[in-house]
DNA sequence: CGTCAATAGTTGATTCACCAAATACACGGT
DNA sequence: ACCGTGTATTTGGTGAATCAACTATTGACG
């Protein structure tokens, strides 16, 4: 392995740096979380289904894919939808040619819910996290998470 | 705030970072997860909690102090270090001249199992995420970390 | 074609963290 | 000594995510 070649001191600002992240993703999560409800009595992951929806060709995403890009498991991302279809902000649908297969669409309610709850999560998101951030940082984070992503599959 | 003198395609290079941070975190911690539960079955938490009650003096560290260090709830590190006295790794200990408080202590069960722990996680967690990053990028996301979590106080 | 491993999604059981309320003690003022 | 307010921790109840097992389809291959 390579940590023969690293020096100890440096070993311990990594992990020091380790601690940070972990931190600050809690801290930032849960602060967004507290907003969101606060603001809107709706839990962050919501925002997040409705945005990739909203994004989706259509407004609609498999189910499998919605699972992917909100970091959830299949099992996971079936009882979520369910809330949100109770709630009316999307509805599942069939999938033509697969018939395994199912859609989870967003509605109109749900496109309305986003255009208002976007920019104030924007802004919380920029308050808090994004605006404490340097272009040139954020490039650098962006370089470094993405190195790690790609290594990692 | 600063927006306005942010251009529109700046902030979207900040969204998508915020996404690999995201998913990142998801991705580390759940590895790490998984490898822990392999190699030694036990959770990652509790690996955090013996390092902490390790560095701490004399092995212990008082519950609220405990709950701040692993990032969670008064109540959910109550019952955390209920499971670790079950399977003997922790012990509670009343706090002498403070009879509302109690301390964690790491056994000595406890101590040889996150020493024979201890390489194979950081191993672990050089391979798969400090390991991609070169000193001076450890040393933005170090002061990027630390800025954010300043500000959130 | 028919078989059968792979894929999409849901469901049952379990786990674990959280909030709110409760408990137990501490400490300053009267 | 007594009271009220604040602090440390635990407990009850709930929500939501996970894994494993299950159903329903698909698609490849002999």
């Amino acid at each position: 392995m390579a940590q023969d070649s690293i020096a100890k001191t440096d070993t311990q600002d990594h992990i020091r740096m380790w601690r940070s992240f972990l931190e600050t993703h809690s801290t930032v999560v849960k602060y967004l979380e507290r907003r969101m409800q606060e603001q809107h009595s709706l839990p962050l992951a919501w925002w997040d289904v409705l945005q990739q929806l909203a994004d989706g060709p259509e407004g609609r995403l498999r189910m499998g894919d919605l699972a992917d890009s909100v970091l959830l498991t299949r099992s996971g991302i079936t009882r979520l939808v369910d809330r949100m279809i109770v709630a009316g902000l999307v509805a599942r649908e069939p999938c033509p040619g697969d018939r395994r297969g199912y859609y989870a669409v967003i509605t109109q309610l749900g496109r309305d819910t986003i255009e208002k709850l976007g920019p104030d999560h924007s802004k919380d998101a920029w308050e808090i996290f994004l605006g404490h951030i340097t272009e040139e940082e954020a490039d650098v984070l962006g370089k470094v998470f993405n190195r790690v992503l790609t290594a990692s599959r």
